[in-house]
DNA sequence: TATGAATGAGCCTTCATTCAT
DNA sequence: AATGAATGAAGGCTCATTCAT
């Protein structure tokens, strides 16, 4: 007779996420330390108890959201740059990707990018985060170095990837204040940066995406 | 009688320069909620009591750091970036000092960037001073656009300041990691990457500084 | 339908051994205190309301714990301590059983005397097992002195049996530590001091079971 | 003008004996574990940050209180038994001395001996203590034994210490129970037990302290 | 019968902050 | 000016115990 199961009692998967979704939220509104499991478990709508019982300490807790958003986050930015485009087209999907996440998971992206990276020990999944974000690129951008015949310089390549990556993260920040700005607007923006450089920019050169 | 002043009781300023200075290297190692008072007053070398009557409250002792690391970095890119030359030598010449600064000055990069981002109440702080930097080099490349002639796209300019700065701080992250690495070399890249930009990289073209 | 029983359904007396098996096991090793009823209901291989419903509280079954190892001691020692046998023969006999009772069952002794006797409530427990025993070998040291036509000293009587106990348990702890230790022997040890005296002992005397 | 200090601000050594003083009393009424700082630290008439930053942990609080009670209990037996005297008299006056101890620690006596032995990590604490004591027996009937021309039994008189230990443990509890018991009334009745024997209490001869 | 889900309560511990000397 | 002494407040974590299924 009773078809809706009772609200009270819930699987332990669903609970997970349900709490997940309560300490990114107040993690990234109070930050780690300042976030308290009590707020968090209220938040949640449970006890105290189940939180430690489901994901441990604080800490691990921290570390699940990490977890879940980063992968979150690489899943959105490496689907949207799909395989067989140009490189620049493969950076800007990557990049309107990217601020999409950034402005449809605000939470997220604090945690992630403004409460891990000071906070030992969570600074080394981030950094694991990040590598693996600027590896994206600049393994692109090799790609298409070769491609174009020319001697990859390994080391500009890599330099390119993590600038890429922290200049994306400023503007990210940005993205976050200014809730009314289109991903694509502000990926067009870095690209012009990126791509095309300052010295370009100076000269009234600009980059659009090809028909 | 005494002609040779006691070394206990230092002039007040002095006092507290020493605790500011052990502050930023306490917030620094251990980060501002895990940082304890305690810790700090030991590291200064006084006596707890001694910081409240001097820096007030532990936030307002970390804000104090800030105030003092922020201002001395801004000084040195400031300075570093002169008035009459070339726009991209003087933003290569602020990269160097700002690549100088963060070698030289780690603990104090390290409140300033990796502590305060993500703690409110001092994102507030850091965001004023990452305006002011992003206004710096703004203000730079407007200048150099319309000494060219050129109708000025501010938004465009403005939003290359964010991103630059951003890609900077990224790289300082890294900088702090390598040590060994020349302030000279990193500021090179970053100017490859942002003034030249990626697409003339892999035309093969790169970024010199003038003889 | 059903021939053969399921090895989960077993009967209750079953699973209250089982229970207390694995309680006496859980306390011994943790204490009551730092035991908690989930490890004990893990050690037994069921769920942690089972527990509750067979045997109650914590401190009902820490009771339980208590109550079964001090009957099976006292049942232990009294049968070996026959009845028509010379007063010493029967204290020989009483302790070897008693030795090889706590080399046999190492937790449920260390439960019952090394756990209980700290804790209130449970210490009263204890005391009245205690008092048992003490009053067990006082009557057979008043019958003894009675048939030898002596006046029964009646508090001296007492105390030698409060003050053997007190050593056969301290030699018992003894035991525990050296499990490769005979009963007989430790028995035989303690005769010496209790049945002829350190005195006799100085002289050159000592115990010896009559052949 | 003020020659009665304050009652509140009291210099460190004198706090940490009414810390010990009242940590002794709780622990030994409700256990280790059942006691809650807090309750010490009301007991002894401050908050409870002052027991963590005078004494440490509970469980460093713990062994601080078996060390100050385990130390005064070895010296007042240790001074009691001179080093001239004939050993059954050492015996006596150290026995005598280790229940007018008891008598007068009740707490001391209950934490060290009732608490401490069924807790780790503090059994280790009191084991040394046991041991001690018992080779203080062992040491006194070695001597006797060796000035008697005797062989000594090496292992005998070992047992005969750490059962002598035992004993005076069991009527020490004895003791605890009965306020009105004369220290050397019970001292007495112990050396009747070990020092000459049940056999020879059946035979109507008892221990008695020389003239 | 048997258990996963859930919690109220409490305890250890720490810390920013102040007072009395 | 300088500090040892002292505390209110709060937070992390655990556990015995009970429901609802």
């Amino acid at each position: 007779m009773r078809a809706v199961p009772s609200f009270r009692r819930l699987p332990r998967a669903v609970r997970e996420q349900q709490m997940l979704d309560a300490a990114v939220r107040v993690f990234s509104r109070r930050g780690f330390h300042a976030a308290s499991v009590d707020e968090i478990a209220e938040a949640a709508g449970i006890s105290k108890p189940m939180v430690y019982a489901y994901l441990g300490t604080k800490e691990e807790l921290f570390i699940a959201c990490l977890d879940r958003e980063g992968v979150r986050l690489m899943e959105a930015v490496a689907a949207a740059a799909g395989e067989d485009l140009a490189p620049d087209e493969q950076l800007w999907r990557g990049l309107r990707a990217f601020f999409g996440f950034v402005a449809a998971h605000r939470d997220g992206w604090t945690v992630l990018y403004r409460q891990a990276r000071g906070q030992e020990p969570f600074a080394g999944v981030l950094a694991q985060l990040r590598a693996r974000m600027a590896e994206l690129v600049s393994g692109m951008l090799a790609r298409a170095s070769a491609a174009a015949g020319l001697e990859a310089r390994v080391d500009e390549v890599a330099t390119t990837g993590y600038a890429l990556v922290g200049a994306a993260e400023a503007l990210a920040d940005w993205v976050v204040e200014h809730p009314d700005e289109e991903p694509d607007v502000t990926a067009t923006r870095l690209m012009n940066v990126v791509w095309m450089g300052a010295g370009a920019l100076l000269r009234g050169e600009g980059w659009r995406q090809r028909a």
